[in-house]
DNA sequence: CTTTATAGTAGCGAGTCGATACTATTGCAA
DNA sequence: TTGCAATAGTATCGACTCGCTACTATAAAG
């Protein structure tokens, strides 16, 4: 057992006991995973194959995970105009409510002060980059800290891959293009 | 999204993306986990209860995976002479090799520093005992590391709970009644 | 000796999972 | 323009997890 190993462990027995505070919610982690990202993704990161990628599943079994939430009325499924193939998913009212339940049932407060947090949070992070870069899968980081991303002189906000104009918000929000700067 | 949300988001990615890795191998994700503790426990933990409490499941569904692994000939399990309705599961020598498959699968550099990796492990570690004392449920740490362990002058360990004489191995092991010092 | 607690299991329904095969749409190229 | 390949999503299959309830067997408490 070196660190890389017990690093594993510790983070596969974390997600398995916060899955398990999810018992009294009406879902179950692949569930709530899912819409913290549809939550949190860009316009152009909601559809079935981003969600897909973003949790290492295939499209198939996502599509079935989707499916199921829209029949519990938790997100709405919106065909794109310029790619009738295309679906874009979007949390509903119920969806976010949904979603804050989940959260305020797995414990508020976690007793490590702010600078551990942050520290785990940057180490985690680069655990994971390490890890999307090794097996060629992509990170889904937030637009702001991407290669393509550029704030202009006059505050406004441009996607280089894109080519488009960004609104203030979706500086924060997570992409499937996004590349680290 | 504050630090805590941000950290368990990146967890629950960890451990979905970390059990994609294993899908060339005949094992799930759960299956691998448990395997992996019942490598790690000593002889006090190794009953499907335990290893149900360790990954906050239940003893049915911990009963079905344990039952499915001895079907593929990974565990086996033994009676105990004390108490007859306990089951003690231990690995088989296609168990130990399936799990090193599994962990050589799952990439073996992480690109981290060693003093990185360390502060890693460390950081999960306290955010997973803070959890554990949040939740009453057990911590699973180490022998050594125990509030009843002692290590005598002789070079004998003991343990003051269950009254016993430990193997210089067993020190290392986990225990299902373990008490962080 | 009865009652209660504990350890494990069987069986249920919902859901994930990976895989394959399929439809519909789009894009490319001859 | 037509034809073919690539892409996005879905239906369906079998194996499995998951939580739950009900059950058996054993142990402990009174």
């Amino acid at each position: 057992m070196n660190h890389r190993d017990r690093i594993r462990l510790l983070i596969n027995r974390h997600a398995r006991l916060d899955a398990a505070l999810m018992r009294s919610a009406q879902l179950n982690a692949v569930q709530v995973v899912a819409l913290e990202y549809l939550a949190n993704a860009n316009r152009f990161s909601r559809s079935p194959s981003h969600v897909a990628d973003y949790l290492g599943t295939t499209r198939g079994t996502m599509s079935q995970t989707l499916k199921s939430l829209e029949a519990k009325g938790l997100v709405s499924e919106e065909r794109l105009a310029d790619d009738r193939r295309s679906i874009r998913y979007r949390l509903t009212e119920a969806g976010r409510a949904a979603l804050r339940a989940a959260n305020a049932d797995r414990c508020a407060d976690t007793g490590m002060n702010d600078a551990d947090q942050a520290m785990l949070e940057r180490l985690l992070a680069r655990s994971l980059a390490d890890r999307v870069a090794r097996t060629g899968t992509k990170m889904f980081g937030i637009c702001r800290e991407c290669r393509h991303h550029e704030l202009r002189q006059n505050g406004q906000r441009y996607c280089h891959l894109l080519n488009v104009v960004l609104a203030e918000e979706e500086a924060e929000q997570l992409c499937h293009e996004q590349v680290p700067a």
